[in-house]
DNA sequence: TTATGATGGCTTTTT
DNA sequence: GCCATCATAA
């Protein structure tokens, strides 16, 4: 059977993540993972160009931003102006100065930003040596930083689920009958404001009780010697803060530094860019404050409208011609935007005058609007010569992906999402890595306790669960109540040597960890814990597809070993921990369909904006909490992402939990479409 | 220890 | 309305 959709690597929920892409798929998705992990520099020798090259392609404003090489500048754009062609220009231009790639470090939102921000570099063809140049995101530079000199330096990083994991087992403790998810985001928004269980006073009485969840849950990360996302940015801080000769070397390192979409950055990001920047003041943002999305988590656009408090010399630079929009697309999201009282107004033109006209279509459901999706498509391909390429299809929440997944699956028209179950997220694939983590940090108990009895070693519940008594009563960690399972009275001797056998197994890859390349290590690991095996035995298509997965994993090692010399498996972990969705994206003769928040920074000739009705977008909940000027800006956002055409879909009737409204989104009314 | 039904949760999500 | 997770029973 041929499945046409999922190219990506992406499963919806639908199948219950079973599906997997096929073989030709397969590859893809390999080597856009291992595009994606080249994170760090590497060096790269051009032949020459000159500085006028560099200079052409930009317009007097862009070039005054570029040109501007020394103190604090904020370039606050529109939308399509070229602010990320600033930045590219603009490490070009450094470094065709003479400047050393070394002293410059350019953050991005995603790293395939990142990726991309260097390949554009590296095409400038200039003979420059991009060795040292640091563009990655906040989350890897930190990591980079941390991975040096992080005291305990084998720490693993805890994703979502993992931090879910400690949240719930923190609740059970408790008692507290709160949804883990509110735990983890008020954890969240504590570390992006660098409060710290201790330093935080609680107001009232459910502060106080998720303070105390909130000190919990750090006492278990600390004992585990796990970061979660957040911790990478406070722990830098902290580190800074902690070791000035730290902080000191850093900034002296990064003479220039340089950030994109700074209107997403939250109250860390910023001040771990403040330390960096205290000595030179030679900082380069830029951002739309109008595009500032990522607010629920923390972003705040008065980073950025603040900006010069900061760095009074500040130069401050306007772009306002946009390059990428039609005239009647760039006003509809002018129109739009034009209702948000708490911005900084700002002039946007084109030289496209001309273009098709924005359109909106009200479906009688969800399923007549994911065919009208559909027939439009392989309506414009034939008529107009549209690749599939030009395409993506937006949409507020993830939930709305799969009835349009099935009308592209229907029509076997090639689509990719982005987004839903990624490829790192599977089952399969976490307990591999796992496994790792643990030969890499044993104290990460729940790593610990997620593979200790898979494949089935006769160490079940309650064994852990004794193993875990003792080690308590003893102040130990559950891995070194484990090596010492033998004293341990109230075990049989059966799970004595059960636990001995698994101690026995990790330990070998303890020893032997450093002496051989990541993916032979891989190898020998699916061999010895009969992971592989006990997959084998068990003839299911999942299976089948899971040891697929596997190999995958394995190929993805063996690239990655080929592209960083002398990796540790810590830095493989740590990389692959921060692989975003996003970043697997590709494209290649597909459609694509993604969440609108997703779509920031890319464009598209071709745009579906589908949902646009009352409660589903603007969200009920952003209603509700009087926040619908964010989702005024994800809808600029997502308008001002087509290049040529743009069009609006809503459905009179939802079937989608409580959504169905039918109302057209307001956002069509201020959008002036009749 | 695994299969099953009940339960609750449901925005975006980093990275 | 749909799905994942969890507790319970076989
Ligand atoms: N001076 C220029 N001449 C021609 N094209 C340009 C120029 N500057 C930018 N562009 C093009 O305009 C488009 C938008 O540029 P870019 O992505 O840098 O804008 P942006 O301000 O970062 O956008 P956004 O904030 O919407 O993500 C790109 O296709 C880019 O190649």
């Amino acid at each position: 059977m041929i499945i046409h959709g999922i190219i990506n690597g992406n499963y919806s929920g639908r199948h219950r993540g079973h599906r997997v892409p096929k073989a030709q798929s397969r590859k893809k998705l390999l080597k856009r993972f291992c595009f994606a992990l080249r994170l760090s520099s590497y060096s790269y020798i051009t032949q020459g160009r000159k500085i006028m090259d560099i200079l052409q392609g930009l317009n007097p404003q862009q070039r005054d931003a570029v040109t501007h090489i020394n103190g604090p500048i904020l370039v606050l754009a529109g939308a399509g102006s070229g602010k990320t062609r600033v930045i590219i220009y603009r490490i070009a231009h450094l470094l065709s100065q003479g400047i050393s790639p070394k002293h410059i470090l350019a953050v991005t939102f995603t790293n395939k930003a990142a990726a991309e921000m260097k390949k554009r570099i590296e095409q400038f063809n200039e003979t420059m040596d991009i060795n040292g140049l640091w563009i990655n995101t906040f989350h890897s530079a930190s990591l980079r930083i941390l991975r040096a000199h992080y005291p305990k330096k084998n720490f693993t990083i805890y994703d979502e689920s993992d931090k879910s994991t400690v949240v719930k087992a923190v609740l059970k403790e408790t008692n507290y009958d709160v949804k883990p998810n509110s735990v983890g985001s008020f954890i969240s928004q504590c570390k992006n404001k660098m409060q710290t269980p201790s330093n935080h006073k609680p107001i009232n009485f459910w502060e106080e009780r998720m303070l105390n969840c909130y000190k919990l849950y750090q006492e278990q990360l600390e004992k585990h010697n796990g970061l979660d996302f957040d911790d990478i940015i406070m722990k830098t801080i902290h580190l800074f803060q902690e070791s000035p000769q730290v902080l000191s070397h850093y900034q002296t390192r990064f003479n220039y530094l340089m950030v994109d979409e700074y209107q997403d950055t939250n109250y860390s990001q910023y001040l771990l860019i403040r330390m960096l920047a205290e000595k030179h003041h030679n900082i380069c943002v830029v951002g739309d404050d109008d595009q500032s999305i990522y607010g629920f988590r923390g972003a705040d656009i008065s980073n950025i409208l603040n900006f010069e408090k900061d760095y009074p010399s500040i130069k401050t630079v306007r772009l306002e011609q946009n390059y990428r929009s039609t005239k009647p697309i760039l006003d509809t999201a002018n129109r739009v935007i034009e209702f948000n009282r708490n911005r900084k107004g700002k002039q946007l033109w084109t030289e496209k005058t001309v273009g098709a006209k924005v359109e909106f279509r009200l479906l009688r459901n969800e399923h007549d609007e994911a065919n009208f999706v559909v027939r439009t498509i392989s309506e414009a391909m034939s008529r107009e010569n549209r690749k599939l390429i030009d395409f993506v299809v937006l949409y507020r929440v993830n939930a709305q992906s799969r009835v349009l997944e099935d009308a592209f699956r229907m029509a076997n028209i090639p689509y990719t999402i982005v987004g839903g179950m990624s490829f790192y997220s599977r089952k399969e694939i976490k307990d591999i890595l796992s496994y790792l983590k643990i030969i890499v940090n044993p104290l990460d108990a729940v790593a610990l306790k997620r593979i200790v009895n898979v494949p089935s070693r006769k160490i079940g519940a309650s064994l852990v669960e004794k193993l875990e008594k003792y080690a308590t009563i003893n102040n130990l960690h559950l891995f070194e109540a484990m090596e010492k399972a033998e004293l341990i009275d109230t075990l049989s001797d059966t799970q004595v040597k059960a636990v001995e056998r698994f101690i026995k197994l990790i330990k070998k890859f303890m020893a032997i960890k450093d002496t051989m390349s990541i993916s032979k290590l891989l190898n020998m690991l699916l061999l010895d814990s009969g992971y592989l095996e006990s997959l084998k035995q068990e003839k299911t298509e999942e299976d089948k597809d899971r040891i697929e997965n596997i190999k995958e994993l394995v190929n993805v090692a063996v690239e990655f070993e080929s592209k960083e010399q002398g990796i540790g498996l810590e830095d493989f972990l740590g990389s692959i921990s921060l692989v975003a969705n996003i970043d697997l994206w590709d494209d290649s003769s597909c459609v694509t369909l993604m969440t609108l928040h997703n779509v920031k920074g890319l464009e598209f000739p071709y745009v579906f904006l589908t949902g646009m009705e009352e409660g589903l977008f603007p969200h009920i909940n952003s209603l509700n909490s009087d926040n619908i000027e964010e989702e005024r800006r994800l809808c600029y956002v997502g308008m001002t992402r087509a290049k040529e055409k743009l069009l609006m879909t809503a459905a009179s009737s939802r079937k989608l939990y409580g959504y169905g409204t039918g109302m057209p989104s307001c956002f069509i009314l201020e959008a002036g479409i009749r």
